[in-house]
DNA sequence: GAGCTAGCTGACAACGTTGTCAAAAGACAA
DNA sequence: TTGTCTTTTGACAACGTTGTCAGCTAGCTC
């Protein structure tokens, strides 16, 4: 800056003025400041910026997401980053995979950047590591899964309900023996739809068969195992609920492995790329991260905008998309 | 840091050391300081740090993608990631969407924030603009696609190898009409893929069949259509190659759609999750994103940690995975 | 021409750190 | 004890920027 400063003659001042596009600065000085950075291939530093600036923004925030492979959480890290472009804000994003330790590291990595504000999908159980943030000025709003001991803004997908619908899209069929297929029960979501499953089977009535009942799959494989125990028991269901992604791709391959797959029905939670090119197509409760991740960046910016009024808690609904796995009578 | 040292009853600089950990400061009052920053909830500030440190790195890389949200792209990203938190490094990414305006807006817009180094995957057709970024000590490396009109590290698929090979075990299977469907021809990879395929029938010995090919197909539906159009003209392909992931399912729709999907062989390039599941299985061409992550990740490492040595093109193999798919005859 | 604005411009300090260097403290030998 | 050497500590400037404030210029009114 200083360079350009010289070159173009006149202050270093004038030179800071011309590139935050402030006010008052006459067209000629401008023109010859523009020129010279052009000249000298000058770059604005912005961590020098932030660093005197009065607000002290970094025009940079953090994104805790459980990993950022997943198409899921990808969804929402495009959606955060399209809103966040809009407002010449950088993502650092990071992978917590599941793991409180690794999330409050990447928090932590995230604040000695001075990031404006925070995005998490959280995997820990307790938040209360984030209140310094907070008093440092730092937004923070969670996806997907609310905070525990702390109180912020959330934006969440309706899980019960959810289920709660494609349970009873399968009794509307003709089902009473249900299997529910669930992941991690530490995971609040997927309490959450255990708890639906159980909601909606109570409400029409049915008798909630226990052994029906799988939780803490995590993964393809162990949801895969899980199914064909149920598929093989004496009197086993006639229709599978899955919990989530990777359980639903289970169930299916053990469905398919035992050639139960036009016989047995599916419905799935969380759509799944290719669903629909399935034999048969694969019938999901799909939740909108796409929806969800622009919510959560909105109300981040609005917070860094300086509404200060109490946490919001927005609730995404889902959407039941029948393709045929769901619609095979018992 | 001033007021941590102020509790610690020592100097704001025995601060600086302990906490960047520094050998030399006395176990006394390195304790003092570690207690006083504990209670006071200090953050150090990594900004204000790469601005002073002589080095000037922030620990902080950035990452151009097509689109952080595609399976690839984002495959990319995580293991990208898992090299640089080794080294306490954060991963700033952003989606390009094939525009190389976006993708110089956001290299731009890390350079401001003094990125140590950049990962592109690249959409511009001219990267001479980082010539400024290389001098300011910048490294960088191309993962995917080689940059044009500038001279870096890359990491590469054998792309036209990876179509040969699958192009030949069609032909293998008595396959002698088959059609070519491709993405836009200006991105460099499709371009490579359209030539093994005109490359390995011209090596076989098999005439090329002009209305069998169609390019630039972009997104399921054109491909989709596409396909249709081959699959119903008078003399049609027996078999066809996708040469990307969404012309594969677009591909495949239109196989089911047609009823030929028993009938019609096809291999695509680039895996698809759930490939295995749908029938008959999908055989692909598989690339390895997490090795070229990787690969570029430590490439990015070994520069920064002051190797100047030519630039090294790295190449990632491809392997094909037989399912069904492209195993039926004509 | 004096007096008064309004609009530009620049000097200087400060943001939170770390590099440099000199001074203080401690360790040891004579 | 003194002198010498080593270890530990701190004062100060500097990194690249922006906020503050004062000074300068030009244009206007009377």
């Amino acid at each position: 800056m200083r360079e350009v400063a010289a070159l173009a003659k006149v202050s270093i001042k004038t030179v800071s003025r011309v590139v935050n596009g402030e006010s008052g600065v006459s067209p000629r000085l401008a023109r010859q400041v523009l020129a010279a950075s052009e000249r000298l291939n000058y770059r604005h530093n912005l961590t020098a910026s932030s660093l005197r600036r009065s607000d002290g923004r970094s025009a940079t925030i953090g994104v805790v997401l459980e990993d950022v492979a997943n198409p899921f959480s990808s969804a929402l890290n495009r959606s955060i980053e399209d809103v966040a472009v809009l407002r010449g804000v950088l993502v650092l994003a990071g992978s917590s995979d599941e793991d409180g330790e690794r999330e409050r590291k990447l928090v932590s990595a995230f604040a000695s950047r001075r990031v404006d504000g925070l995005i998490i999908q959280p995997s820990s159980e307790d938040h209360s590591y984030l209140l310094t943030e907070r008093r440092a000025g730092t937004a923070i709003v969670f996806v997907d899964r609310p905070p525990a001991f702390f109180d912020a803004d959330t934006v969440l997908t309706d899980n019960a309900a959810g289920v709660r619908r494609g349970v009873r899209h399968l009794v509307e069929q003709g089902h009473r023996r249900i299997g529910y297929l669930g992941d991690l029960h530490k995971i609040a979501t997927a309490a959450d739809r255990h708890r639906g499953y159980l909601e909606e089977l109570a409400e029409l009535r049915i008798e909630i068969d226990e052994t029906l009942v799988r939780l803490d799959l995590r993964g393809i494989e162990r949801a895969e195992a899980a199914a064909v125990e149920l598929l093989r028991m004496p009197s086993p269901p006639t229709a599978l609920f899955a919990g989530q992604n990777l359980v639903t791709i289970g169930a299916f391959r053990a469905l398919r492995r035992l050639e139960l797959h036009q016989r047995v029905a599916l419905i799935g939670f969380d759509d799944i790329l290719l669903a629909d090119l399935l034999q048969p197509g694969i019938t999901v409760i799909a939740q909108d991260p796409a929806a969800i991740g622009r919510a959560a960046a909105e109300m981040l910016f609005r917070r860094l905008d300086g509404d200060r009024s109490p946490s919001e808690h927005r609730v995404i609904v889902t959407r039941m998309i029948a393709r045929g796995s769901g619609e095979i009578a018992p």
